[in-house]
DNA sequence: TCGTATATAGACAGATCGGTCTGTCTTGTC
DNA sequence: GACAAGACAGACCGATCTGTCTATATACGA
């Protein structure tokens, strides 16, 4: 019982700290809405710091495992699947409690880039773009590096546009751009 | 003397809040920074957000207004200028203390859309996009709107990518797809 | 020179924060 | 049935937060 009591407080921190913010969630609220007592979470972490660390470590392996899921069974290949990012991406975007990029937002509250909590979403990013860049080279992209990172900047452009314009449909007018980098980049 | 001192006291939180966020800055460290007595900020402002929404206020005018005439400095022609986003937006992500795009922060410390704050940052995201048509349009894109979009998306992916995950040249890379969008653009 | 407006310093209230500690209760195992 | 591990509730601590209030000092205009 022990393993899922601690997975179960980073499932609820995840949930409140993507909805509210990591500042704005408190410890109790977090011990209230999972119904655990205080000295159960210091037992499983050292900080509330460490709590989000875990979950923003859960959160990485939980959207990326379902974004190159739903990448691969959108589109068969590499080529098409470069664009079906942005079906995906559009896909997240329409959730009613859409509420950003967790890790765009750490980085905003916690700015010391040699905060661990900075460094954790430093490392999210770099894993997506490193993800990019496989699909770029298996689509034998002209130059897949600058492919990769012309995509990557599309789609976190996207993410800000929806999250802080509340541009609804920023991936599907994404996705027009996307496709002029493809297209010559496969030309 | 009384305009000056609430004009003090934009500054100084401007400074700090860009600095440090906006929750984690607090009015005493505030005052204490810009020898202010407590009472003068609330005899200026309701309250901590209202000198949030003012500093944001007071931080879209001035880098609006920096960012244009930069860009206008920078290069002469319609078409030109539309690559030239990119050169002043890495000279500003080459300052040592880059701390991110303070309305993209705003919007992570304060995620209700409802929240004047998230409001605000919204209005300047706009209002660049709207700048960005401007500059399309005058060079004659096919699609005016499309190629906005395409260079905001890719300006808002370097500035996540420049905080995030620390890319120094993420402008500099950037400029790369931008040039792929404007020559296809105005082919 | 005398008010008036605005500045100052700083105590204070009320709430909330992260984190510690005590003591009780449940649960599983031998 | 006895024991140990761990979860429970909740008091408690010191620090910090926003915002209010009082009392004093200063500058300016009639």
């Amino acid at each position: 019982m022990g393993a899922s009591r601690r997975d179960h407080l980073v499932e609820t921190a995840l949930k409140l700290f993507c909805r509210d913010g990591y500042q704005a969630t408190g410890i109790d609220k977090i011990l209230a809405e999972a119904g655990c007592a205080k000295m159960t979470l210091y037992n499983h972490f050292k900080s509330k710091d460490e709590l989000i660390l875990a979950a923003l470590h859960r959160r990485d392996e939980q959207f990326r495992n379902a974004f190159m899921r739903a990448i691969e069974r959108q589109a068969g290949t590499p080529r098409e699947r470069l664009s079906a990012i942005f079906d995906v991406l559009q896909a997240w975007f329409e959730a009613p409690d859409f509420s950003g990029c967790m890790f765009i937002n750490a980085s905003a509250e916690f700015g010391d880039p040699d905060d661990p909590i900075h460094a954790a979403a430093a490392e999210h990013k770099r894993l997506i773009l490193g993800y990019f860049r496989q699909l770029a080279a298996a689509a034998a992209a002209a130059d897949p590096d600058q492919l990769a990172e012309g995509l990557m900047l599309l789609m976190e452009g996207a993410i800000v546009m929806r999250h802080v314009a509340g541009q609804a449909d920023a991936a599907r007018r994404a996705r027009a751009s996307a496709q002029v980098l493809i297209d010559q980049a496969l030309s």
